[in-house]
DNA sequence: CCCTTTTATTACTCCGACATATTATTTTGA
DNA sequence: TCAAAATAATATGTCGGAGTAATAAAAGGG
């Protein structure tokens, strides 16, 4: 190919994403979006490669990436599909960020707050009955963190993350950990449009500290109960602000 | 396990796997049962693929592949670490069977159990109020299924895996979906274990039934406390035979 | 008309080299 | 003596091409 063109061949690494991940990125978005519907299939790896400029390798790494989370299917002769929605790994986080990367769709935020509305009381719950000293401390910083900044700011945002996280980490469930992190960063998206739309609606700490006092108290009933409070009340925050 | 491949490396498919998905599989074996801990660097990309006998591009996809799923990240000169086990994505297919293909941890197992105790009884509730004439007919004719064949035969857990899918797909809830099949596939390992272990415990049909007839019924809370009873009895079946 | 065999297209695999970025080392200055 | 900046070393990232295996379609035979 023609050399010396420094010029053309931008460097794509902003953020320190390798190339490779950027065509990932991209593609990921056209997929979750619908430019690619399930059952499509792509145009060959030359000829794609070739339209996006990179190299074949660049683009046979992506769509590794891509078929690793269940977005497509390379078979040979048969080429690049893209697999039903159905196969799609829409937990993983990446993915959530494609999907929420696009124009948000609301039914699918109202069934990830579904999800987390199940998960977490539950969660909350088994934190009650397993929480050690340090658990509880660690809650507590969060919570401490949380009123010192406020939700529109992104220390007051990580706080609130901290916050869950801390209890999830109490429950001592593995799978559960890593679910609810993708749940949660996936609402971390949909709270930056909240308070895009509205400034915070009203003061979240002592629904936060109800969560505290229970798991504090060892009442997984009561814990569950006050984070289904939480959960319901930040997807009502969530949909108001999306109508308006 | 037939070994007879590792010789003619001239054609390492097996049964329509790539290589790079062959040497993702291995390493991500390796990764899952503590070959290689958390923080420990890969040896260089070229030994590597040396040592492995392929080629640099089937390696690195290779590891495109474990990168996508959260297991290991690969930085300039820094090398190719695995990660810590909080950033894997744990829900993931693949990832799950490449932990049961070792030795499987119990506690693992116990946690992916509580996890299914969360969620499916949630779901079974989400789906007898959603559900439609053609999705009661899918939950029934899995049921059907389930009675004439049993457990022990791959048509029989097929069957009962229709019948957890079929009542997912009535919660019309896609995250939950992907979700509950991750996990399903996975409780699917135990149950091959269980059953190798020992012949099946006891009848299942009466108890799925009630679950049936509890979203048939339109009743959540039945259907919650129903599916709560499968669960917690699956569990206590695969303790008991794996115990021995 | 259906099944088997053949063919051809296609994507996967492998190769070797160059470019790049990050880290470790060394050197210089305070 | 310590710290910071510049340099060097090395593994990763990238690239295009050639060979091979596998599948879908077409052709031939039953």
């Amino acid at each position: 190919m023609s050399n010396a063109d420094e010029a053309t061949k931008r460097k794509p690494r902003g953020t320190g994403r390798r190339l490779h991940g950027a065509i990932a990125h991209k593609l990921g978005i056209a997929i979750l979006s619908g430019e690619f519907a399930p059952g499509d299939t792509l145009s060959g790896e030359v000829a794609f490669s070739e339209a996006l400029d990179v190299s074949r390798s660049a683009y046979r790494e992506a769509v590794r990436v891509l078929a690793a989370k269940g977005l497509v299917e390379s078979r040979p002769k048969a080429g690049t599909r893209v697999l039903p929605r159905s196969r799609w790994n829409l937990l993983d986080p990446e993915v959530l960020a494609w999907a929420f990367a696009g124009e948000p769709d609301m039914a699918f935020i109202r069934s990830l707050f579904e999800l987390r509305g199940i998960i977490e009381p539950a969660a909350a719950a088994l934190a009650a009955e397993r929480r050690t000293r340090d658990d509880l401390k660690a809650i507590k910083d969060a919570l401490a963190g949380m009123s010192r900044h406020t939700l529109a700011t992104d220390a007051g945002r990580a706080a609130d993350r901290d916050f869950h996280d801390a209890i999830l980490r109490a429950t001592r469930n593995a799978p559960l950990m890593v679910l609810s992190a993708s749940i949660g960063s996936a609402v971390t998206w949909t709270t930056q449009f909240k308070q895009r739309a509205r400034d915070l609606p009203r003061n979240p700490i002592p629904d936060h500290r109800r969560v505290l006092d229970a798991i504090a108290a060892s009442d997984p009933a009561a814990a569950a109960d006050a984070m289904r409070l939480l959960v319901d009340q930040a997807l009502d925050d969530t949909q108001t602000s999306m109508m308006k």
